[in-house]
DNA sequence: CGATGTTGTCATTGC
DNA sequence: AGGCAATGACAACAT
């Protein structure tokens, strides 16, 4: 499955590639940027689940070593940026910004909290593509300054359909800003990949016939602002910035430009509208509530200060662009389904945070998505049960509505309990009634498995391994496959009427799971499960830790060998050239001497013959001629050792 | 149907 | 002393 996953980010990538080709812009950057944000985590987290992971990273980023096979998330990172550095150097007249794209995320992302998944509307007639170029001129048109003037710039820049040149600049810019501001100690990889954006942004400020290179979709641009409550003079600057550069320019592409700023400020202030993100006005209610409800149970002394809203909105926004585009052409395409288990971790951030607006968003751009396929791309995980795979219809997924964000089953390990978990106030621990009062009378957090009936009915335990596996379905089929796909242990869970999910008790720290055992009144029964439920899924991490650790180990004496067997092949390659010239200077030394020695005479005037004499160089530079000692001493040595040998038989 | 890989679990050890 | 990570070993299941 590993492979499927692959594919589809292989797949995904080329997509973007095929999308920028035509002028549409995606940022998988943005999204690949958002699913493995825990690598910064994993510096920063407690768990030793997270200290474990560093150390493959950096040998794989810095040392430029193979990507470990195990480590599929790696490859995809490097691949996806490899393949965008090599659209990016195409030139960039040929990939025009695209205010179009970003501006049906965000239209289409505004309409579907209203509406539906607007999505799937023209899929069933044109491709993702055709449909998305169609959103995006209808939107535009819909604008009062945008339009044929927008494209009549395009054309002019660069072969895109119809491209607009500064807003991509404008998000670029915020992004940039974005990035510096939220990731201050990133990996070395990650660093560097905020670098690059950077980079890119002065160059596409500088360089406005340029406009087209990796412009993140301003949905992301505009949650982060939300996220992280970028003001609106920022970006006013950057606006002033960019019309700066502009000024210089074409008047047309100017126009188009200053139709770009006030797009850009028309989506900044209806960012408060969007508000599904975790900062955003909307859910705030929301989170609150989550906070308190916290509170209620948790002493949240271990909690970290984190904000959720951030390790959400990261995760959940990028993955808005990206499903707008898969759910409308991967419908139609062998990618379709072989989405990522970040999906799905973006999935459940989403049900979490913005449920009321974006579960028929994302059902939407789950529709098309065969079931099985969404299946098998949760069949590897091996945090199946309770993390990655997970996504809206996991109960731990959603009741610990932050563990996603920072969930990166493969990245360096079981990181899918992850401390950020325990660091978020989201719905980790809630109190006794409280819990199932949200849980069974409200789907606010898409928590299929809790929300259903069977949950207060004792499951009928099918001890199988199927069942710890979970797929991001409708809530019908959510259902349906409720008790199959739940664990043992959630099982088990459930059977004893424990409150809390697995993922609940395993990530909580000590103190408050001593907290829950004593303050709850459970049975000695209830108490066992749940040491053993906590005991089990640490341990499962630590396995798959273990593992992870295993491989890498392999792979690094595999690449040691190869590094050692390279090496030795070529000093064997030196010895013999060095060998080579060593004996052409002999041959050349030989007839030299007995050129040499051809000229001289001796005593009688006869020439000296080569046999009996040679030519030695002395210290001194002085060369003297030398009878050639007989090999009387090596014959008579030779003569002794026979008698030894002979001696010694008898 | 056996080989192989994956994953969860248990037991143990050491910190 | 208890918690927990690490890890070998085993079993169940998947491929």
């Amino acid at each position: 499955m590993q492979i499927a996953k692959k594919y589809f980010t292989e797949g995904l990538i080329q997509l973007t590639i095929l999308l920028s080709l035509i002028g549409v812009r995606v940022d998988i950057d943005s999204y690949l940027s958002g699913y493995y944000s825990p690598l910064i985590e994993i510096n920063l987290g407690p768990s030793s689940a997270y200290t474990q992971t560093p150390f493959h990273n950096l040998r794989d980023t810095l040392d430029g070593y193979s990507v470990h096979p195990k480590c599929p998330e790696l490859d995809y990172f490097f691949a996806s940026r490899r393949l965008l550095d090599e659209v990016r150097t195409l030139g960039s007249p040929r990939f025009p910004t695209q205010l179009n794209a970003w501006l049906v995320h965000q239209v289409s992302a505004a309409e579907e909290a209203d509406d539906g998944p607007s999505t799937s509307n023209n899929s069933d007639t044109s491709p993702g593509l055709e449909s998305r170029g169609d959103e995006a001129r209808d939107d535009s048109e819909h604008l009062p300054d945008s339009g044929q003037e927008v494209c009549q710039t395009t054309s002019e820049l660069g072969r895109g359909p119809c491209t607009a040149g500064a807003c991509g600049f404008l998000k670029e810019e915020d992004e940039a800003k974005v990035k510096e501001e939220e990731e201050p100690a990133p990996l070395t990889q990650l660093a560097h990949s905020s670098t690059l954006e950077q980079e890119s942004l002065l160059e596409g400020i500088t360089a406005l016939s340029n406009p087209a290179e990796h412009h993140p979709p301003a949905i992301d641009i505009e949650n982060w602002n939300n996220l992280l409550s970028l003001s609106v003079t920022d970006l006013e600057e950057l606006d002033s910035l960019v019309t700066e550069r502009l000024s210089d320019l074409e008047p047309d592409i100017t126009t188009a430009i200053s139709q770009d700023v006030s797009l850009h400020d028309a989506m900044v202030t209806g960012a408060g509208v969007f508000g599904v993100t975790s900062e955003g006005v909307g859910s705030r209610p929301v989170a609150q509530q989550q906070r308190t409800l916290f509170r209620l149970e948790s002493t949240g002394s271990s909690h970290s200060d984190a904000s959720p809203g951030m390790a959400v909105g990261l995760a959940a926004l990028p993955f808005a662009s990206v499903c707008n585009l898969t759910g409308n052409v991967l419908q139609h395409s062998a990618l379709g389904g072989c989405l990522d288990e970040a999906v799905f971790d973006q999935i459940n951030q989403l049900g979490l945070e913005g449920l009321d607006t974006m579960d028929t968003q994302l059902m939407g751009c789950l529709e098309g998505i065969d079931p099985q396929v969404l299946e098998d791309l949760d069949s590897d995980s091996g945090l199946s049960l309770e993390s990655s795979s997970g996504g809206p219809v996991s109960p731990g997924s959603s009741e610990m509505s932050s563990s996603s964000s920072s969930y990166c089953e493969d990245e360096g390990g079981a990181t899918g309990y992850s401390s950020e978990v325990d660091s978020l106030p989201s719905k980790g621990l809630v109190d006794h009634s409280t819990w199932s009062h949200i849980d069974q009378s409200e789907s606010v957090w898409h928590d299929h498995s809790y929300s259903s009936p069977a949950f207060l009915d004792p499951p009928s335990v099918t001890l199988s391994h199927k069942g710890i596996k979970e797929e991001p379905l409708s809530d019908d089929e959510g259902q349906q496959f409720d008790q199959r796909d739940m664990s043992r242990d959630e099982m088990r869970a459930r059977a004893m009427y424990i409150p809390f999910s697995v993922l609940q008790i395993v990530n909580m720290p000590v103190e408050e799971f001593l907290e829950v055992l004593e303050g709850h009144g459970f049975s000695p029964e209830q108490v066992t499960l749940l040491r053993d439920i906590r005991r089990r899924g640490k341990n499962k991490l630590a396995a798959q830790n273990c593992r992870k650790r295993k491989l890498d180990a392999i792979t690094g004496l595999q690449e040691e060998v190869e590094r050692l067997r390279a090496q030795r092949d070529r000093l064997l390659r030196e010895k013999q050239l060095t060998a080579k010239t060593m004996g052409a200077v002999g041959q050349q030394i030989k007839q030299l001497t007995r050129d040499v020695l051809a000229r001289l005479r001796d005593d009688s005037g006869q020439p000296l013959n080569p046999e009996r004499f040679t030519l030695q160089c002395g210290a001194n530079g002085r060369v003297v001629v030398q009878p050639v000692r007989r090999p009387a001493v090596s014959t008579s040595a030779r003569n002794k050792t026979d008698k030894r040998k002979k001696e010694k038989k008898q």
